[in-house]
DNA sequence: TGATGGTATTCTGTATACAGAGTTCAGTTC
DNA sequence: GAACTGAACTCTGTATACAGAATACCATCA
């Protein structure tokens, strides 16, 4: 048997595709925050039986991205300014470790996700800009070596993304925070495993920070969003 | 209405009782890694029909707790040294991450968690040295103030209480372990940050290694375990 | 003896049906 | 007019039924 061969994905089934499709929705903001869902409505929407979206929605339960709602469906988790600044706390110590560990195997990360990072900076498509930030920081996980690192965080990143998405309208700061992921990349590089941690680490605060501003900002505006 | 009545769990559904059943199963080794499980054996066993089954198993899958065996059932994580390595990682990042903000908190722990794990280290009964462990641990994530934190551990102990009951027949630093422990906790009550991450850090790489090469022996004669 | 083809079995995933719990709303009473 | 009681409705969770996919086994053939 030929070994370039990759094992074919068997069976997207219908709870994974139910899934994707609510954690996109949700995501990229779809699906606002508070929103009131039904199994019997998406089952509908998506042309399925109700029997897939039970088991999606204990699936985005335990993600923390859905809430149970008795006696009138779900509700989408609202956005809370306190709930990012933990997320970020406990991704900002994932991030360190990956870059610590990744800096350890003196992993150089693709420059052309930086390039790439760039270019989204200076455009107007905010969910590029968000993929981009996304993609950089899911290399460090994998140049870490340790996949574990990459699932721990994947949750937290929905959530960021959720924030984001909502918050970013435009960044004062987009090109900076390129000038940090650099920073980083090059520190791993060479093997300065503090430095990578340390410059990770406050990059991860500055951002949480201004996350939270602008979040708490549009909460009190709610209107404004749409502007 | 008095305010201290506390909001009674309603419905603790068949999903969450299967979920649980499964997951105590696991982690005391009661359904041995690699064993081989259908929806059907598991659903007559505990008088249910498969339809709970099904998606507990779905919730033990994002776990990576069982594993999908297609055509055969699913299969019960085996427990590889590698991994355990992994999961140590991470969590120790947790740890060291909850032990810095419970510091800055001066967070005073309370003393029975050492009392208790002194004694149960002394005694035989190898799960209350692990429930004291985990106790210790998870105290600590309580008073950093960040429950994203425990619920972010909380998968990685289940893995780490799998290892430790295949594993700590007996353990020979037992005591030292809660030393450890206890200046752990001084370091945080008197607010010493970086010293404490620094204790909690050292404690998971003992901890790590140790379980590793136990592991890893228990791995190689596979039938001393019954012994 | 080893490989190959077909068949039976096993197991999962999805849909439908049903029952229980909670909510909403209208009617009634004070 | 406000509060309470009851019924209708809505929604979820579980069980059963069915169809498809994969495996294992057995007989056949070189």
């Amino acid at each position: 048997m030929p070994a370039h061969l990759v094992k074919l994905r068997s069976a997207p089934d219908l709870v994974d595709q139910v899934y994707r499709a609510l954690l996109d929705a949700i995501s990229d903001g779809s699906i606002v925050p508070g929103a009131r869902l039904t199994q019997e409505t998406i089952a509908a929407d998506l042309a399925v039986s109700r029997q897939p979206v039970l088991q999606a929605l204990r699936l985005l339960k335990k993600d923390g991205l859905v809430l149970d709602a008795p006696g009138r469906g779900v509700l989408v988790a609202p956005l809370e300014p306190s709930w990012i600044a933990q997320v970020y706390e406990v991704r900002g110590a994932l991030d360190a470790l990956a870059a610590r560990l990744a800096a350890a195997r003196h992993a150089v990360l693709d420059p052309k996700l930086v390039e790439r990072g760039r270019r989204a900076a200076r455009g107007r498509d905010i969910q590029a800009m968000i993929e981009a930030d996304i993609a950089f920081h899911q290399a460090v996980y994998a140049a870490s070596g340790n996949p574990l690192i990459a699932r721990s965080a994947e949750t937290h990143w929905v959530h960021l993304r959720r924030v984001m998405g909502a918050v970013l309208q435009q960044s004062p700061q987009r090109e900076a925070l390129w000038d940090e992921h650099e920073a980083i990349a090059r520190a791993i590089a060479k093997g300065d495993a503090e430095r990578a941690a340390h410059l990770i680490d406050h990059h991860g605060r500055r951002a949480s920070a201004n996350l939270q501003t602008r979040l708490a900002d549009v909460l009190t505006r709610p209107s404004k969003g749409h502007a």
